[in-house]
DNA sequence: TCCTTTGTTTTGACACAGTCAAAACAAGCG
DNA sequence: CGCTTGTTTTGACTGTGTCAAAACAAAGGA
């Protein structure tokens, strides 16, 4: 029987051209699980079913599905690089700037603006990305705690 | 007589509530003339006129530009921070997919829609930031190049 | 002008995220 | 079943940046 926990990594990985091994469909897992992850929080999450994975792997495996177009790779600044499998819809992020944590925000209004700067200084455009900034509702409820508690 | 190659560095560190010293000066001039520089860069820069400067101290001297706002620090996926002088108007950036050139680009028409997610996720939104993705006239000459050269 | 205070710079060790390369290993195919 | 080729392991290494203590210098007052 098939686990339908995780979407056949399988059968993605083998639509993509890659083998199925074990470290792979863990790191899909993984990443189904915890989207916006990192590699450490790949690497500790695949540990508790493959315990001998070694950090390389998950790395290797992070790139080649990346670079497969099975997972995007977003990097908010200040922050190491998340992973996701949504991918193909060019979504946007909004990041926590206290804490970092990450959530997803579809195209904004229309989506064409965005991919239509002013000028374009001579460069050939591929694409836009956008990251909104704030904070996440769990450091609100922090900051507010912590006026409240305040004399 | 004043230096008019920078915009009266001193000035601006004094209004800033910051010391006035060589390191500092020399850094806003490295900025001025070579906007988007990483700390490596400004180092180079700096060693030019003041060879005993350390790493370290620039490195000191971007964060104290930055945190007083008189410099701003990007970070586009894949390459290490940039800063640049122009603050307080948030411009957007493009950079090169081949090389990592950046080069500034002016809010997006009316810039509203960038700054209105269809859903904040509980966010109390900050800001936007526009990533834009391309590949800059000098890469995109080396390509035809090639192609030309090909067969 | 010189001294004092406080902020800056130097020095050198260190941390984190990620890459490189070679040897051991295993998936998929005939 | 065994080959071939791609994957994983191991361990060293790089780049970017931070930390901390001691040496030093800018600003302001005596």
């Amino acid at each position: 029987m098939i686990e339908t926990t995780t979407p056949d990594a399988a059968a993605l990985l083998r639509e993509a051209g890659l083998r199925v091994t074990d470290t792979r469909v863990a790191v899909i897992a993984a990443l189904a699980d915890m989207p916006h992850s990192g590699a450490d929080a790949v690497v500790a999450r695949v540990e508790a079913t493959l315990p001998t994975t070694s950090r390389q792997a998950v790395y290797n495996v992070l790139n080649d599905l990346a670079a497969a177009g099975l997972a995007r790779r977003i990097e908010p600044a200040g922050q190491p690089g998340l992973y996701e499998l949504r991918v193909g819809d060019n979504h946007h992020h909004i990041v926590c700037q206290r804490c970092g944590a990450v959530a997803d925000v579809d195209c904004v209004t229309g989506h064409a603006p965005c991919l239509t700067p002013s000028q374009t200084s001579g460069f050939d455009l591929a694409e836009a990305e956008v990251t909104f900034w704030g904070i996440c509702s769990d450091c609100k409820a922090l900051t507010v705690d912590a006026v409240v508690a305040a004399p």
